[in-house]
DNA sequence: ACTATATGAGACAATCATGTCTCGCTTTCA
DNA sequence: TGAAAGCGAGACATGATTGTCTCATATAGT
């Protein structure tokens, strides 16, 4: 059984319980409990490189995106596009004392943050998404999205080829330039009347 | 020490780390482990209980909400605004076993969840809502917005009071009519040039 | 003051996951 | 064919957590 082989194995046990033992991942990757402690001599040891393999995932498919010939906001289409199926690796260790703590993993997560509020400011500057809205919530908007869209996609509300593209619209409507008549809890009540 | 305080202080301790133990509880309480488990028999109880609870809780803000003298736009907004305060009671036990099979607590989501889903659609119907945009995935999005706004709040990247507002706001516009000028990434690149 | 009730502290057994180790078995490579 | 390496199964000790229980104390109501 290869690395790569238990990893996928732990995201998939432990996307759905966080507190999964060491047994059931061994299980899920069909193999023994011992084999998996030669690869991965702490429960710590193992959720480390999950994470810190997800986030070299993320970073692999972005950095195939041609930035230097689409527009900020194709980026984001293109990155949405790449990291939504990957989407359920993350959320569910965002807790894990183990992953909080840990220097390598927060400076690289931090980056990929950063990275995606330039982004943000990118498209901000060309117009694509509104200045008055602050580029942190738009951050953590997409983040959140992103995974709302993966979990869409798992138990069958949205198909997997439609999720990115419907986060996608959703951002650039959601943080493009305000109608303010359809967004204002006030003029909608007189617009009934 | 009253039953709500533990549920609070338990509320606070495994929303932060869902493997908490019971004396972790007990401590943030001020309380000994002993009257923990008076109150509650097994850990399993205490989280129940503290679903169900926070469940309860939001249906009481809802309902105070005079959905007859609103628009369905309106109305979301109100529950925006009772919710998002809430939001850090809930997505922290989306996994836990005890959680996921219990017949009570399936029931109170469920409920709540065709509501929103209610909602959406009458917000369609008052055309302050896309029809073209799937229900399912409106009702996803909004989930994962409360909990990015509460978030949000949380490490202090948005202020208390603008939380809700930016949620609504994002959501609105959103799923609102789109402008396929601003959301299409091939039309974005020919804007570029 | 008196009694009933709830509490905090802590001992205790049972359970469970972790991490180590050994022992055959199989595969691979020479 | 033979040696080496990796594997599965499982025993084992360890530590942490759960859930039960006791006892002394505090508090409230009468």
């Amino acid at each position: 059984m290869t690395r790569q082989g238990l990893l996928n194995a732990a995201g998939v046990v432990l996307s759905r319980n966080p507190g999964a033992a060491m047994a059931e991942i061994a299980e899920k990757a069909g193999v023994g409990r011992a084999t998996l402690y030669r690869h991965f001599p702490t429960r710590e040891d193992l959720i480390r490189a999950l994470v810190l393999e997800s986030l070299r995932q993320i970073d692999e498919a972005t950095q195939q995106i041609p930035i230097d010939r689409l527009s900020a906001a194709q980026v984001l289409a293109e990155i949405l596009e790449s990291i939504v199926p990957l989407g359920d690796r993350f959320r569910f260790l965002s807790n894990e004392p183990a992953v909080l703590n840990d220097p390598e993993i927060n400076a690289a997560y931090g980056r990929q943050l950063d990275e995606l509020s330039e982004l943000v400011e990118a498209m901000k500057a060309e117009g694509s998404l509104d200045r008055a809205v602050p580029t942190a919530w738009v951050v953590a908007a997409i983040d959140a999205l992103v995974y709302a869209a993966w979990n869409a996609v798992d138990d069958g509300a949205v198909a997997r080829r439609d999720a990115a593209k419907l986060a996608f619209r959703t951002i650039m409507q959601g943080f493009g330039l305000a109608d303010p008549a359809s967004t204002s809890p006030r003029t909608a009540r007189s617009a009934k009347k």
